[in-house]
DNA sequence: AATACCACCAACCGCGTATTG
DNA sequence: CCAATACGCGGTTGGTGGTAT
């Protein structure tokens, strides 16, 4: 098959239940860092970083679910007044947060706080001192409107520096972050480790071998999401022990409802 | 009941960086 | 050292569900 016949076969758009255990399933085998590897290999018409995308957004079953803590939204506003929208690095400092979901979360939130700032400065309240919510304390406003737009780049709204910003954001510094790139406790929390993985592999190899042909869905699912159910996500951030946990997620109706 | 609006979230895209051959 | 490929990050968009009018 050429280039271009891969390409017009690729899938887009939102997973599928089938795909997410087809997913699951592959990382469980191979890790979670080859994703073109995974992607060709699990049959998912899908290119490697849209699994990558999924398994780190949804489907990494450290992942916590629900709204953000007060102590969260604390630290998300923390942690981006020291350094601006480093998502990722945000991230790591809340254990089974994306980057995504922090981007988001910041993105409604500082909207949100942006109106609440227009209307103020058109109607100036002499009982104005900071707006309503409980913990925009941090030094540079994280508003929109308080943030100059006028470089090379037009800004988005809620684009704010943070102190480190201005060196994070030359080349340099920013591979000196990659290389220095913190390994806290955080970003493995919850995390299924390697040894498990392989571990697992080993077991169902020795239970009459791997057969990647069988049909996923059919076979595995109906357990999967049994299991999900009942054990898997817990929303709210109840005690979670994932460790102890398969890998599974629940479907998105599970998760919501 | 219909619709308009808003908030939230999943997913895509482009680009820079890291890795590999 | 260089080119090709893969990965990761940040910005943006589009869909969906809930709420207000």
């Amino acid at each position: 098959m050429n280039h271009k016949e891969e390409n017009e076969n690729l899938r887009k758009g939102p997973w599928t239940e089938h795909e997410d255990v087809q997913l699951v399933f592959y990382v469980n085998m191979f890790g979670d860092r080859r994703w073109d590897f995974v992607a060709k290999v699990s049959g998912l018409k899908r290119t490697g970083k849209s699994c990558r995308l999924r398994w780190v957004n949804y489907l990494n079953p450290g992942l916590k679910r629900g709204r953000m803590t007060p102590h969260e939204e604390k630290l998300v506003l923390e942690y981006h007044s020291k350094w601006g929208n480093r998502w990722s690095r945000i991230a790591r400092k809340l254990p089974g947060r994306t980057d995504n979901e922090i981007k988001n979360y910041w993105r409604t939130h500082m909207r949100k706080k942006a109106q609440e700032n227009k209307k103020m400065m058109l109607s100036p309240s002499p009982s104005f001192s900071n707006s309503s919510s409980s913990s925009s304390t941090c030094t540079n406003d994280p508003t929109a409107d308080s943030m100059p737009m006028t470089e090379t780049k037009e800004r988005s709204f809620y684009d704010t520096g943070g102190i480190e910003m201005v060196s994070a954001r030359s080349k340099n510094n920013n591979t000196i972050v990659k290389h220095n790139k913190e390994i806290t406790s955080d970003e493995h929390h919850g995390i299924y480790s390697m040894d498990e993985i392989w571990k697992d592999i080993e077991l169902l190899e020795s239970n009459g071998g791997i057969n990647l042909d069988f049909d996923l869905y059919s076979e595995m699912a109906p357990q999967i999401w049994d299991y999900s159910l009942n054990n898997f996500w817990m929303m709210d951030g109840g005690q979670q022990d994932f460790s102890r946990n398969m890998f599974f997620p629940a479907t998105s109706d599970q998760l919501i409802g």
